[in-house]
DNA sequence: TCTGTCTTCTACACATCGTAGAACTGATTT
DNA sequence: AAATCAGTTCTACGATGTGTAGAAGACAGA
């Protein structure tokens, strides 16, 4: 399920805040970043994003407060897991991302490797 | 630039025939995978395909020959990467996907990371 | 119960994509 | 050279997703 760009910019924000956040702080931030959006816009944005199962409402709070569903990394990872699945020869597309990859992600990668056993 | 559904199986031919095709052939080809469509869609496909930087077209020959613009583990392995950059937290993201991957993906990495110093 | 705040419903414009007919072009044939 | 026909480009339409927000509904506190 892929989001647009709003979408993106709001998830962001859900993503840096572990506490949550309701959709008046999103306006609020989003209007100190230079956007200016109706209150309305960032509920309708929130709500696709639950049902897209990418934050969740706490309807409790009076002000509803929307989390993340899960952590940005996750996600992250989650589409780079997608997108190798769409290979066919998965040796070339693991080389070729490695090549493109820095150096400190490259070290990164060799220590991870290294710990994690075979499994 | 996504691709759509048809855009993708598309290309996935494309990709799997070094040689390229014309319309036709590809129309003949989904039609075999049970997918009937007018030769002018499929024209319709490539010609967004092109301007998108997929395909490139040899117009020289009298049917144009379409041949994908980049292997197909080159798009896999930057959409890997392109996803990456939207990560904030490197580390978590790729100690989640490295754990989200085969075994076999896995001693690939290692076995490509080995290869490649430092650089 | 009134009032004001907060949420949900409904809506619209725009972009993208699947789909394909209509119109055009250029080669071949006589 | 005109006719023909294969092949290409132009144009278009419906469906869906997204940004955007007003209108209407719901609910707590005065």
């Amino acid at each position: 399920m892929a989001l647009g760009d709003l979408e993106r910019g709001v998830m962001d924000l859900l993503w840096r805040s572990r506490a949550g956040a309701t959709a008046y702080e999103l306006q609020d931030e989003l209007a100190a970043g230079g956007r200016q959006l109706a209150a309305t816009t960032l509920l309708t944005v929130l709500s696709r994003l639950e049902k897209k199962g990418f934050a969740i409402a706490d309807r409790s709070a009076r002000p509803h407060r929307y989390t993340a569903a899960a952590e940005r990394s996750a996600h992250v990872a989650e589409l780079m897991h997608d997108a190798l699945g769409e290979a066919d020869d998965r040796q070339a597309v693991l080389e070729r991302f490695v090549g493109s990859v820095s150096a400190d992600d490259a070290a990164m990668l060799r220590r991870i490797l290294q710990g994690g056993a075979a499994r």
